[in-house]
DNA sequence: AATGAATGAGATTTCATTCAT
DNA sequence: CATGAATGAAATCTCATTCAT
């Protein structure tokens, strides 16, 4: 099957990943044989080895297509002039992708990252990174909001922004261990939250 | 068979559960094999087993550890009778631990739990108790403030107890990924967040 | 199925043969993988098997064409009358290959030839030909030799062509451990052992 | 089965390697499989490696061992005070071996390091010092007969050394591909040339 | 109770070869 | 005739666990 157009390979390239997170997802990297993603892509261990050069390869290359993702949801929010509705619109489409069942796969398996990120480097590397992006981004927009007065100059843009983060990433994270879990309320407590950022009266 | 006491016994399967720390917190649980163990421990495969019937057995050894000692800090907490003192004394006993670096280490291992329980359903269980305690410990705590009439009616208690947590578990991953995070003006904020729970005027 | 003349034909298997020498002089047949052969032809893996039914008759193509240069070496030499120039040619034309670089790299293949004619019952014929040919050529010349006298007829025709031949192999094995080698006193020491075959006085 | 003697150890090892040259000499190293030396050595895969950390190790143990039993021949044979024996020796030792079916596995594989030491520098390092060690010792010898007058000085002592180590070199090739092949003749041959070194009258 | 050599299923990866285009 | 993606058997090596001593 020689000479084939790009799309096709980027569509075979496209069948491995898909079938990497499903495999990721449910059993976790070390418990995912190349077997597995094998049977779940139904291609070969040769195929595979044809787009990748390794298990740990697609791991990262799972990692780099969340990373470009997240910095497109970022990019489209921020386009709003608005500061209340950047923010809005962040948060929106953060927990909002949280309902896609297919993200679901996805999140859990990010969770694995935040695992290997710890000892392999690479993904450290990858990880970091989409933590900096939101963060330095939501930084900014606070030190925005703090110059137009929005916001107290007393909040620490940066300490500010992990919070929000750590707010995301731990609903995750229960979101993982108890699926009953509501959304609602937790969403009207993170608008408060930000609430109480704005100067006090 | 040597009969031995006790408390020898104990030194030895804490000298085990020791070195798996080290270990998974060095490599991750997959990544570590029982050979690790073995050398990090200065015990023999044939020891270990005495101990411990496999290696998964290990793993949730060290994640009932984990619980049983936040369990303590909770009690400990709790012993307090004034609302604020409280959720001082629970936010200082899980931030302050962070600063010991051996602490450090088993946070390590908890985000390889946290991993680890998407797919091992006793390990899930045992990280879910690890929240839920927590979890309606704060809630409870709320839910009395809010008869006090120290924290708005408004407040879901079990979503605002989710809420802290996320801030600890995520501050817990961020601090991994970035050691030069500072903890105080993060402190600050999660104190502005306490606050802004209050009835408003 | 574009049909094109003989000499491109040859042009290509030539290319692949030239390739293959160049890798399997590298790195031994076993450790050259088709893909090595195709890139260093810069053709493709089907091009290849259009030409070759595959590895083994690349290697076995390589041994024929050895085997035929080398016949030819010899039939050249044969055609001089003078027992002592026909030998000299043959010394001459054997060791006098061995500064030729791209000669040099087709007898590190021989090497290899050598141990995989242990195995290889179809390489172990053509290797066997390769010798048994120079063999009974060298015998007929000094049995013709002893017959007009000029060789003691002490001497085993046949065991004296084995020496000379050895004397050739263990040289080429030397050289390839030993690059600074130096070919005179060698050949002179070969000229000595002739020599000491005339009947003595 | 532990704290087991170092001859236990030493019995293993030896186990592991003899069933090594058994299946090396039939099918080469790369045709080998650590499957065949698992069966051959009736061990299984785990254990061999714990014995040698790769298949290349094993080469390599066994390119050592060779290397070790021609350095006692050589030791052994110097001993003889008077140059001819001592010659005598060295031949009788070197060829009388081939008669041990088996040292002709064992040489069998020899010729199988000849071509690894091709692209095995560790091997190639292993394989020249084999070679070293003789051509060094037969120099010697000879420039002592030298001295003594009992060699001709216009012989090239390294030379000569050289030659004769591919008299045996190229017999032990020869003898691969014709089991027919007849010493004696060969023996008397390597006779008439060392006898040709001595000075003329 | 401790030791550590042995086990052997199974994991990742390779690579000669094929065949649709 | 050429291309090169796909195949899949098979190779090397790992590692949790066992058990004789």
């Amino acid at each position: 099957m020689p000479k084939v157009s790009q799309s096709y390979l980027d569509a075979r390239r496209a069948q491995i990943l898909d079938a990497a997170v499903v495999c990721f997802s449910r059993e976790g990297f070390h418990q995912t044989t190349m077997k597995d993603i094998v049977k779940q892509s139904k291609l070969s261990p040769g195929a595979i080895y044809n787009y990748f050069e390794s298990k740990e390869q697609i791991i990262e290359a799972i990692a780099k297509e969340r990373h470009a993702k997240e910095r497109l949801l970022l990019t489209e929010a921020r386009k709003n002039s608005n500061i209340a509705s950047v923010l809005e619109r962040i948060r929106d489409a953060f927990f909002g992708e949280l309902r896609d069942p297919n993200e679901r796969l996805r999140k859990r398996v990010s969770i694995q990252m935040w695992a290997e990120a710890q000892r392999n480097p690479r993904i450290l590397k990858i990880v970091r990174r989409g933590v900096d992006g939101p963060r330095k981004l939501l930084s900014a927009i606070i030190s925005d909001a703090q110059r137009k007065g929005e916001i107290s100059i007393e909040v620490n843009p940066n300490a500010a922004a992990r919070f929000m983060i750590a707010a995301f990433q731990g609903f995750v994270l229960q979101m993982e261990w108890d699926r009953k879990i509501n959304e609602q309320p937790y969403l009207r407590l993170l608008d408060t939250f930000l609430k109480s950022l704005s100067p006090s009266v």
